[in-house]
DNA sequence: AGACCATACCTCGACAACGAGGTACCCTGG
DNA sequence: CCAGGGTACCTCGTTGTCGAGGTATGGTCT
């Protein structure tokens, strides 16, 4: 996840760590705020794998920034990841957020739909969240507020996730045969 | 997470290690699956900690199970933890979704309510995902579907929890001055 | 009898993430 | 003049998680 943000942030243009660190926290940081020690390995890996060069840029600031590029490689891999996320970035909110906020940097409305129709199909398969033995267990059974609430929001939010997904692909797609 | 979800199915029956594995997998297993590779070794800290025994049933089924009782100790740190959560529990979705399934067994109104006075004061933090310098840039901004979608759809969502949280905390409150 | 699947448990190596700590510089205010 | 806070980067040990693999038994289908 830290990964495609880093990526994602840097498709826009080039920043130094500290900036960087900002953007994710804006971006995710009041759910799960990201340390230091987490980030900076982050951007070694994503170096030694060829996605980013670091330039030193001896000016400026207190210590020498180390300026963030993305190299073709790395323009490639968060393009690739996009079109094609793994399941958990369908799954899991944090990630689809993630990859939603990057979207964008996909140009191609037809790549674009096929990831908003698989989270749509993920959205709409039947799940429930608690069991009696195979026998799914609905809101209004529970005489707890809390499980009962539980069940209610992740209502509330597919509903309007899906009401979104709907009206965006028929967007997307109208844009397609046009 | 995967800890206080453990303690808290437990808290209502003991089960064996397969059996819980299929809660867990209701209850976050279509957002993030847990393997086997994380639940065992998490049963065994547990035990390790205190918090639950192993009672090894020879009889019935394939290789011999281990029902995972909760130790008061571990009913204790179950109560401790929901009573007292962590900053993430509050923050992170998933977390707290866990939280909430299990905060029926706090058995005190007062204390529940002052769980989800927390999640609330969370929610209504003024909190934006992109910013331009240090300007906070809204939905409407955005030219690209993909991030309008994503602060629509927190905001939605957010919204649902905020009517849940406060009709369920006048609820609680209510009983409290009965 | 043999294949296969579900049940049930476990280990291991690899890696991601974390928090706590450290270094070093600049600027501002007392 | 120097303390404190912001900028900027980095390391290290610990923990949690994962996937791939392994072991074993009972039941069903052919």
């Amino acid at each position: 996840m830290l990964k495609l943000a880093i990526l994602g942030f840097l498709y826009d243009r080039p920043l130094h760590g500290y900036q960087l660190r900002r953007h994710l926290a804006a971006l995710t940081g009041h759910v799960r705020p990201i340390s230091d020690g987490t980030l900076y390995p982050a951007i070694k890996r994503l170096e030694s794998d060829g996605l980013l060069v670091r330039v030193t840029e001896p000016g400026s600031a207190a210590a020498p920034r180390h300026t963030l590029h993305l190299t073709e490689e790395g323009r490639g891999a968060l393009l690739a990841r996009l079109r094609e996320p793994e399941a958990l970035d369908i799954s899991d909110e944090n990630r689809w957020f993630t990859l939603l906020a990057f979207l964008r940097h996909l140009d191609d409305p037809a790549a674009q739909a096929a990831v908003l129709h698989r989270r749509l199909a993920f959205l709409t398969e039947p799940a429930s969240f608690f069991y009696d033995g195979d026998r799914p267990v609905g809101a209004e059974e529970f005489t707890d507020p809390f499980r009962r609430g539980l069940l209610l929001i992740a209502r509330a939010t597919s509903e309007a996730e899906l009401a979104w997904l709907r009206a965006t692909l028929a967007e997307l797609e109208g844009a397609l045969t046009d």
